[in-house]
DNA sequence: GCATGATGCTT
DNA sequence: CTCGAGCATCATGCC
């Protein structure tokens, strides 16, 4: 593939540069790129994607990324890292190390295993469990941090949807774009759960454009319409900018604190990330809050009936544990009970579970 | 060996 | 001004 790409090019260089493939592509080969990084023209998928139909060196350059990605990380990446001794991965998890109370995984870090795309969930038939015939069981939190967010602001549209166990973004698409709920497009659907996904970060008409391929304008209307209809959560993310520049802080729902100076930063940046930081963090933090006291309650309930299975991993809204076969069901249950239950909101939380022999297999 | 930038993987 | 939170890789420049 390295050679077809250098033939296409003519000329020999390293594919792994990204400025020497800038080179290649918009001076040598002249395709038309625009300027995005601070040292020059940018390379990354989503111009890359813009010059698919320009050339056919594009599309053997993406695929090559790709792989590369899987190889270089996830295959040869891994392997010095397993113990000879057990055969066996263990990757280290960080409690202090984030500013919003999620914990991290280094050396490997197994809270960015592939899954998205199927060539890289492959990666997931590693992972398996110590003992031959155990399974996996895992367990996610569904649409943990939009729950949270009904729960902070309020909302009664936003509550009175999941208290109906309603689609929350067929929801959102059918107040957003006045369109009857059952009568909401997939592409609506999509667009709303962009919206929804934007409003949890703080969103801005930029990143919701950018995102949908849209203008500005037009992802400016989206948003001006969501807090139309959905008027207690501006209202609520007003107050909590107003009060974190005034104390100087953000909490979660078990009042961990993150401090933002940047909200009294006379840069426009700095002040903007500051805002979005104190729109997020108190949703993110309080999701981690929640998966954490879960996973006491889960670990206590496992002592105290003397089990053999095992927590293994936090992937930041889903557990996986380890369990001999004849406890697998008795994990299924324990495991989505304790961490439904583990706090209670304004609205359900809702827990899926899903089990198999590897990771892989841990799917819808 | 260390730092930084670009890129890409996850939630 | 391009959406929050992380970590790993490779290239590159500097020590």
């Amino acid at each position: 593939m390295q050679k077809r790409i250098h033939e296409l090019a003519g000329i020999e260089f390293n594919l792994n540069s990204p400025k020497q493939l800038a080179e290649v592509l918009f001076e040598r080969l002249q395709l038309t790129g625009g300027k995005k990084t601070k040292s020059g023209y940018s390379t990354d998928a989503e111009t890359l994607e813009n010059l698919m139909n320009e050339h056919e060196i594009i599309g053997l350059i993406l695929e090559y990324r790709t792989l590369a990605k899987l190889k270089g990380t996830y295959l040869d990446g891994l392997i010095p890292l397993i113990d000879p001794k057990k055969d066996r991965l263990h990757s280290t998890f960080h409690q202090a190390v984030t500013a919003t109370g999620r914990l991290s995984s280094s050396d490997p870090n197994l809270q960015n295993i592939p899954t998205r795309n199927e060539e890289g969930r492959l990666i997931r038939k590693a992972f398996y469990p110590t003992v031959s015939d155990w399974r996996l069981v895992s367990a996610d939190y569904s649409q943990i941090e939009l729950r949270i967010l009904a729960h902070l602001s309020q909302d009664a549209h936003f509550i009175d949807a999941y208290k109906q166990k309603q689609d929350i973004h067929r929801r959102t698409a059918s107040e957003v774009f006045d369109v009857p709920f059952e009568e909401v497009s997939s592409s609506l659907r999509d667009k709303a759960k962009a919206v929804n996904f934007g409003i949890v970060y703080g969103i801005s008409d930029y990143g919701l454009a950018t995102q949908l391929r849209i203008g500005r304008k037009e992802a400016q209307g989206y948003i001006d319409r969501f807090f139309e209809e959905f008027p207690a959560i501006r209202e609520y993310q007003t107050k909590i900018i107003a009060e974190a520049k005034e104390s100087g802080f953000v909490t979660t729902l078990f009042q961990r604190r993150r401090y933002l100076p940047e909200l009294s930063s006379k840069n426009y940046n700095l002040r903007s990330f500051g805002e979005r930081a104190a729109l997020n963090t108190p949703i993110q933090g309080s999701a981690a809050d929640l998966i954490k006291i879960a996973m006491i309650q889960l670990q206590q309930e496992i002592e105290k009936r003397n089990l053999k299975g095992r927590i293994l991993l936090q992937v930041h809204d889903e557990l996986v544990c380890e369990t001999p076969r004849e406890e697998e069901e008795l994990f299924k249950v324990l495991m989505k009970e304790t961490m439904e239950q583990a706090i209670q909101l304004s609205v359900p939380i809702v827990v899926e579970v899903y089990s198999g022999d590897n990771w892989y297999e841990l799917q819808k």
